[in-house]
DNA sequence: ATACATTGAACAAACGTTTGACTTATGATT
DNA sequence: AATCATAAGTCAAACGTTTGTTCAATGTAT
């Protein structure tokens, strides 16, 4: 009876709603033509309110972006492995290069999935993508909360793949994973066409089993599993 | 004493030296800040002329952003190998697998040089590849004479490398390939924060050296020649 | 009655574009 | 050789829109 989500509003969330709105509709239309390219009247109009509403409960259009990123911030766990999960299973791989393939599997699993299957969070990964080439003023909080942690967890994965090796390679390692998968998110367009694919859930299974055998022979992993 | 490029310009190049100039200017700004985030006059200013003076010689900003696209597709073949040479020199190395790897190296080796190192067309690359996750209305001159043909040359070299495989397997492998160059250039702030480096020239070397070992483990060549 | 939410109208600033006058090499005419 | 008409290039100023933001008025549940 209190909060129904989509309709209704009955009793105090009357504009947490519309809140809820702007800041999805923004995020698909920020991820889509940058920040730059959406102006706030697009933004209203597409949201269905009324122009100033945006002003009104972000305080403006750099405030309505950082509640965006800010909201993607809350949700990172859920999109990206985290460093403590990829050490535990490290550790439980030991020493069996089956085992550790496994490991792999299952981080670049996580990753397709939640970055390139049409879950809740494609768009934010879109966006959030689009920062590292194009800083906002809203960069170095994802530096701290996405993309440090992100990369401490890839580099735990790495580190514990390829064994010992330079620091270096260790960076430009899981940087070559992260690479992997935000292009397949950037040029998803001119990709599915050269695959006569429509979108990429329609096929998750094929994409998730290349990709993962191109990252595992990249880290120096057998790439069957026989 | 006719046509000295910097100065000067006494006869009929007076404004030949402008347009370069705007292009060149044009193709940085656009490049870091994308074309929603360049006005006329921010460009003007940078480039050192009068507001008027970029619609005179272009038509107005989408003229100017086709000519530095249009110049781009010139100049290519200087950045990016071509299908024939990729063909020829996979055959010379016929069933060899160092000379295999060989081919490789000079591919990737090509690639990271023209587009990592200070070449000319750094920027260019950049530009370019912002257009595969954000189109413009340059963006089907951009598939036919840059993406397309390119592609074709990638997937020659991932065909001759992996022998018979899928489609699908060979266009999401190529792309892998993409992914690493293009992120590298779009990521090279917070990488070269990470590694403690300055600029990629200064350490192109072992650059080079590392994405050439990840990407032969990609593609299931040894990693080293030893 | 009160506090929160939404609305249409207006604001100054910045946008891309256009105009007309001024400057300057070029090529034909004297 | 000196002169002049022409065309190309540059410039300051203004054009009409669109931008993000603000404000006073209205609506609406508690």
């Amino acid at each position: 009876m209190s909060g129904t989500k989509e309709e209704g509003a009955g009793r105090k969330a009357r504009g947490e709603e519309t809140r809820a709105t702007l800041i999805e509709v923004g995020s698909r239309l920020f991820a889509k033509k940058g920040y730059d390219g959406v102006s706030m009247r697009t933004l209203a109009a597409a949201a269905g309110v009324n122009l100033a509403t945006v002003s009104y409960h972000f305080g403006g259009k750099p405030g309505l972006y950082q509640a965006i990123i800010e909201q993607i911030i809350t949700v990172r766990d859920e999109i990206f492995p985290r460093a403590e999960d990829v050490r535990a299973r490290l550790e439980a791989a030991g020493d069996d290069i089956r085992a550790k393939g496994a490991v792999t599997d299952w981080f670049v699993g996580k990753l397709v999935h939640e970055m390139l299957g049409h879950s809740e969070y494609d768009w934010a990964a879109f966006l959030v993508s689009r920062e590292l080439a194009q800083p906002s003023h809203c960069y170095h909080m994802l530096v701290e909360n996405i993309f440090n942690p992100s990369f401490t967890a890839l580099c735990v994965l790495v580190s514990g793949i390829v064994g010992d090796t330079t620091h270096e390679d260790t960076v430009l390692t899981a940087h070559c994973i992260i690479a992997v998968i935000t292009h397949m998110l950037e040029a998803h367009i001119i990709i599915n066409q050269r695959l006569g694919w429509k979108e990429f859930p329609e096929h998750l299974d094929r994409l998730d089993a290349i990709i993962r055998k191109r990252i595992r022979g990249l880290l120096g992993l057998p790439m069957e599993d026989a």
